[in-house]
DNA sequence: CCGACAATGCAACAAAGTTGCATCACAAAG
DNA sequence: CTTTGTGATGCAACTTTGTTGCATTGTCGG
């Protein structure tokens, strides 16, 4: 996730061949930002901080974003995706390791055990196009403070367009 | 998941401690029939061929299977959860193969390169819970027969309770 | 200024679950 | 036999997450 954190929002629009607007330099700066995978609705969240911004269109954002390699779309055990930035190198899958209390996803250094499973899916008599990699648990944060949720969601205000 | 191809879906549910019931007992069925990980709707399909059945009712057996051991939810990339009968042997983790275009999943045998995806997670800084491993791709079958999906969801009456 | 086209916004819809409460069935108690 | 309690089921309404269709805005070439 190095060029998420070292390249700035406008360079990965560019980048990806996406015309940068103001909403979409915020997207892709929240993403990068958090440097963990976020569902959309703390994306949302956060994006709004910044300026005033609609449900829908933040969908099609993402769905741009995941269309053109910058993003990519996890899911976590709960019902709402996670997006994430793509590490620059195109394809070079990452596995995460997401806390069922607080709801983090964190992003797993690349490779780590990761060209095992990519191995087995080769014997599979189907063609593969990635592989997800979860690893549900409690995170470090939460373990500690037994009781409230740490590190969970964004506090922004949830209210609507 | 042999265990769930050679017992009865009564002895299953008495192995974990579950009272049966005629409901219970076709859902239970309906899962070790399909032999994969089917999502709730497909599952009320096919339980729905021998009885009328309740949407909610389903949710709520389905929950405690997976709170009893008995079976286990696994996400796709769609917005549906899996389910699939665990293979007994409590704990023992499996990944999945799942077509993003008709929907199937397969469950993969057990082992194949999960211990090592396994080993990664103990040097987390989190308490590892599971693990899930899924191959995203498109079957043989949908392979072949490029166009019309194949094998993919029941084919059960999807009226309403 | 005008038309085209992409980006955004709005409202309504849709799928998958969830919650609260009513009902039913069956068993134990009286 | 009736009562009463408990768990399983059903029903309706709601929530969350995402999608679709269409209107509006903004920008660029002419």
């Amino acid at each position: 996730m190095d060029a998420a954190l070292h390249e700035s929002p406008a360079r990965m629009l560019a980048r990806a061949g996406i015309e940068a607007t103001p909403l979409r330099l915020a997207v892709v700066g929240a993403m990068a930002g958090a440097g963990r995978a976020l569902p959309a609705g703390d994306i949302l969240a956060l994006v709004r901080r910044l300026r005033p911004a609609n449900r829908v269109t933040l969908y099609r954002i993402l769905d741009l974003l995941v269309e053109k390699g910058l993003a990519r779309r996890h899911s976590a055990g709960d019902r709402a995706q996670r997006y994430c930035l793509e590490p620059g190198t195109a394809g070079a899958p990452h596995g995460h390791a997401y806390c069922v209390r607080c709801g983090a996803m964190q992003c797993l250094p690349q490779g780590a055990g990761l060209a095992d499973v990519a191995a087995l899916g080769a014997g599979l008599a189907m063609d593969v196009l990635s592989v997800e990699v979860r690893i549900d648990g409690v995170c470090a944060a939460c373990r500690e403070s037994k009781g409230r949720p740490a590190g969970a969601a964004v506090d922004g205000d949830p209210g609507n367009s």
